[in-house]
DNA sequence: TCTGGGGTCCTAGGACCC
DNA sequence: TCTGGGGTCCTAGGACCC
């Protein structure tokens, strides 16, 4: 039986929030990212005044940008600094979460009305499962995107196909505000010519290595002898590129998921030196404990697994991690097992980024409810 | 002037057990 | 003294995604 999934993308999401506050800003190239203490500034004529990028100083990336800011070539996850030399004069705005969580409530919510069946898969995306809801597709896609509209004032864009594969490449096709269905029989004109690293799960580093084997576009992709894949990528790797290339994905929807492992992490404004500059450093410490501590708390689990991250200056990245004999859940364990971890590790070059991770987790029993809860309601929280 | 913060999944080696 | 597989857990790193 063919299978008839939604994925939907909230379009430039974090920036259409924050234009819903900011009307006066629309048209206008806006980036997100940075630090908070950019915030707008009220002038006494009533009139804000915002940060430009080019005023901006310091470590961050973009990342949104409205569509008027992409036209410059600036991009989500570009450092702002070079943003700034593209589009000098685009409107930065620091993101708020809290903002964006709210609104993520509220479309989800509004599309769980509509279609329970709903993975979520970040703040601003969504597979929905319509197989067996009746009626036609089309009317329910454009149903969806209405309620999405009524609900919060923003658009987003739908893809509707076969798999989870061709709904995500699907909703990307039309932005902003699309809405595009795709059978099987349109792979070969609509899916072959995109570029490979379209499918989700080809990033950077295979798209490389796929192009030094002259291969770019998913029809290039398809062609490809099976043996000279699996040469180069081995056995399962290749067998997958050969699948997606075709457009064949059986992944369910998963409509419950629990979380894997819970982080907190900061990258510093300068390097940092672990002898030199101890004191400053362990209070980041002690602060990514707590708020992590508090964080599992609230969402009643304990961590049987934790571990550390730290940057380097140059930007090696190392991790450790240590499994307890009990399952830890205060601020106290979580930093007495972080301490454990961190001396472990050589601390001679300076540091970017500190972060704690907890994993391995068991709901706690101590926040009964709020477990009971996330079984029922757990596709509309972010 | 480089490169955020939150995640998931996969691989691979070693320990340990049967 | 050498010889097995199979399974699970732990740890570290890396690719990828939003």
């Amino acid at each position: 039986m063919c299978r008839r999934i939604a994925h939907l993308d909230m379009d430039a999401f974090y920036a259409s929030v924050e234009l819903l506050r900011y009307p006066e800003l629309r048209k206008l190239p806006v980036v997100i990212g940075g630090r908070s203490d950019n915030q707008p500034v009220v002038l006494k004529d009533g009139n804000r005044h915002f940060t430009r990028l080019r005023d901006y100083a310091g470590r961050g990336v973009i990342t949104t940008a409205t569509y008027e800011a992409r036209v410059f070539g600036v991009s989500s996850g570009m450092g702002l600094m070079k943003a700034a030399q593209l589009a000098p004069n685009a409107i930065l705005l620091p993101a708020d979460f809290q903002a964006y969580r709210h609104y993520s409530r509220l479309f989800k919510a509004a599309v769980a009305d509509i279609a329970p069946q709903i993975e979520d898969c970040g703040i601003d995306e969504i597979y929905i499962d319509l197989t067996t809801l009746p009626g036609d597709v089309l009317a329910i896609a454009q149903r969806i995107k209405q309620a999405v509209w009524e609900s919060t004032g923003l658009s987003c864009s739908i893809g509707v196909a076969p798999n989870k594969l061709l709904s995500k490449i699907c909703s990307d096709l039309e932005k902003p505000d699309g809405l595009t269905l795709m059978g099987l029989a349109d792979i070969p004109a609509r899916i072959w010519p995109l570029p490979a690293k379209k499918i989700n799960g080809i990033g950077p580093k295979l798209n490389q290595k796929l192009a030094a084997l002259g291969i770019t576009t998913i029809a290039e992709l398809a062609r490809a002898d099976a043996g000279h894949l699996r040469i180069h990528f081995g056995q399962g790797y290749s067998r997958w590129l050969k699948e997606v290339s075709h457009g064949v994905d059986e992944r369910p929807v998963i409509t419950n998921a629990e979380p894997k492992s819970i982080s907190r992490e900061t990258t510093f404004e300068r390097n940092l030196h672990a002898r030199h500059d101890r004191p400053v450093l362990s209070e980041i410490f002690t602060a990514l404990c707590k708020d992590l501590a508090k964080d599992l708390q609230r969402r009643g689990y304990t961590a049987r697994t934790i571990g550390i991250k730290l940057r380097y200056e140059d930007f090696r990245t190392i991790t450790r991690d240590i499994t307890l004999s009990f399952p830890a859940g205060d601020a106290a364990a979580i930093r007495r097992a972080a301490e454990e971890c961190l001396r472990r590790v050589p601390l001679k070059r300076k540091l970017r980024l500190l972060g704690v991770r907890a994993s391995s987790l068991s709901t706690s029993g101590i926040s009964q409810s709020a477990s009971e809860m996330r079984q029922g309601e757990l596709s509309l929280l972010v």
